[in-house]
DNA sequence: GTAGAACTTGACGTAGCGTCAAGGTCAAGC
DNA sequence: GCTTGACCTTGACGCTACGTCAAGTTCTAC
């Protein structure tokens, strides 16, 4: 007693070109074939597709299911590999539902406010796109609660600071020293102890890899005009992002 | 001002492989292009492509990212249809978890517990494969809770009324009655309400899908020879579940 | 005999690149 | 001027689990 292709198919809730494609995986072949050639399944072919079918809705592998039918590998064996790997998904997931999140508020509250924010030279949420591909929305919301929970003369006094920071930079790249010399090297140690102080970079961070963030930042002043800008251009930032580069290898 | 793609593959973090494609799909031309074929970028398009890789880190498809850096679509609504993506992955793998769960749960403990159960003709954890393929190891591990809750006497008397089911669908396909005769369908009716006492399949919970499990019911037990066996065989099986399909259609 | 349903094998498409393969180009050193 | 090695190019296959034609053969029913 046996099943054409299709009515096995309906019987088991599939298709007949998955039941093909298992045949050609070598994961369920036929209990008989025809002399016309067509597939032909018995019993004993639907529960092992049932089974087949089981385990795959559960998520595991072709390959994996093989191994489990196979004996090679224990049913729960199988699963419990395969369930950590679930849970490495929903992890996964789970960060970058909160990371779109943070996007799409960013992009939808934030934006206009913050933009009154911008004055002059430097405001760091003119930068929100380049904290976010590098350091996540996360980090850009604790930068921008920071800056937005500062009074106004605090506010200036930073923006003051900051400015200084870009003026000497773009004197010393402009006074022709190495990037490795001494003076160029203290301003290097400045320019990341003002870093220090933005909450949300991973140098405002306790435990953040700041190394990291230097050398990033660095290649960054380079790429962007617009920070470039407040180096003297970009020979100026080319002058910050090689002390920088010294400086983190030398001392971070 | 420009750079190579490797030189540019590395400020920005990613292959050149992944430029050539980019390039191949029109999403990142190059800036240019020498008179020896090599791809330069400047940096309009390294801003562009860390927009690139910023969308895709939040899990947008490339096409979804192509649409927005053209302007077709704002960058916001984009991101929140693919959030709403992002929360059915998270209920699905929620879902498979848990699945997954009860399943290693069920091989490991349950099985050997409920072997002792097993007497004569009818005993549903006989079934667990057949009823975990179909229905979930959920409904498995309720109905393996009812049945393990209920008195040696409860037990018996279950059994009684389900072997003489069983002896009268088997006598009624024997007779040659109609699956649609009167007969057949007060049987199938027996059977409906015998199924509604057992917990943790649809027809023992509010508000399940009784039509499509009892539809799916007479398929199994046409398939499986264990089923069948309690019908009278695979022609008694065949005869339950065409009774049933015409008991389904008209009253479920 | 013939139409229509069911079956066969073969092959492309899917998402986003990784990874050879085969060959041209460039900068540096001899 | 030649070699070496690094970097560049355009194909094209591979991966997951089939869906979806396409073209041809076989079965079933009238």
């Amino acid at each position: 007693m046996d099943w054409s292709i299709q009515e096995i198919a309906k019987l088991a809730g599939t298709t007949s070109r998955t039941l093909r494609h298992y045949d050609d995986l070598g994961l369920l072949p036929p209990s008989r074939i025809g002399g016309n050639g067509y597939r032909y399944y018995d019993r004993a072919a639907l529960v092992r597709l049932q089974r087949i079918l089981l385990l795959r809705e559960l998520g595991l592998g072709l390959p994996a299911i093989a191994d489990v039918l196979a004996g090679q590998t224990g049913e729960a064996r199988a699963l419990e590999g395969h369930l950590g790997w679930l849970r490495h998904e929903q992890d996964r997931l789970a960060r970058q539902v909160a990371s779109v999140e943070r996007t799409i508020e960013a992009l939808e509250g934030g934006e206009e406010i913050m933009a009154k924010d911008m004055l002059d030279g430097f405001d760091h949420t003119q930068y929100r796109e380049e904290v976010e591909e590098r350091w996540g929305a996360d980090a850009f919301a604790a930068g921008d609660r920071w800056w937005r929970g500062m009074r106004d003369d605090e506010r200036a006094a930073w923006k003051e600071r900051s400015a200084a920071l870009g003026r000497d930079w773009a004197a010393a790249a402009e006074s022709g020293v190495a990037p490795d010399s001494a003076e160029a090297q203290a301003l290097a140690k400045r320019h990341v102890e003002w870093l220090t102080g933005i909450p949300g970079t991973p140098a405002g961070t306790p435990g953040g890899d700041v190394r990291a963030y230097v050398l990033g930042l660095g290649d960054m002043y380079v790429a962007d005009p617009r920070f470039a800008a407040n180096y003297g251009g970009e020979q100026g930032a080319t002058f910050v992002r090689d002390a920088l580069t010294v400086f983190a290898e030398a001392n971070l």
